[in-house]
DNA sequence: GCCAACGTTGGC
DNA sequence: GCCAACGTTGGC
């Protein structure tokens, strides 16, 4: 099973609405990006991923898991664009910031450290496991 | 609100 | 295929 981080911005989407889907979950629409883009498409159901609030926040609230395969994305026609469907599986006990993420010498090499701009990328795991203690889980 | 970093677009 | 211009993201 491989790790992921869904990034959004609780302006737009929040760990609050994501968990009020329940188990429906949503469709991860509005990735229009291809580095993103083709790290949905290598997810299979059951994946596991960590849900961030960027801009506000700025730090891992909780934990989803991949319910639907990458397919079209609804909200646009370009074909070149798919999406997978995550469902809120648990919060962290402990929201585990970016600050704390920068300061801990085991998640250097984190994604969200280096490239803050993707929006969906892969969690090593290690990367999972440091976070999952931090957060309190 | 600013601005650096980065990805995408489009002219050549 | 290159690269300048532009738009967006997201930390600060």
């Amino acid at each position: 099973m491989a790790y992921w981080l869904f990034k959004s911005e609780p302006d737009a989407w929040s760990w609050d609405q994501q968990v009020a889907r329940g188990d429906k979950g949503e469709e991860w629409t509005g990735v229009r990006n291809y580095q993103a883009r083709n790290h949905m498409r290598a997810m299979q159901l059951g994946d596991r991923g960590f849900f961030y609030h960027s801009n506000i926040g700025k730090e891992i609230v909780g934990i989803v898991e991949v319910c639907g395969l990458s397919a079209p994305d609804s909200t646009t026609d370009d074909p070149r664009w798919d999406c997978v469907t995550i469902k809120a599986v648990m919060p962290l006990a402990r929201p585990v910031t970016l600050e704390d993420c920068k300061a801990d010498e085991r998640l250097k090499d984190m994604v969200l450290v280096n490239n803050a701009r993707l929006s969906v990328q892969p969690v090593s795991d290690a990367e999972w496991q440091t976070i999952c203690k931090l957060g309190g889980i």
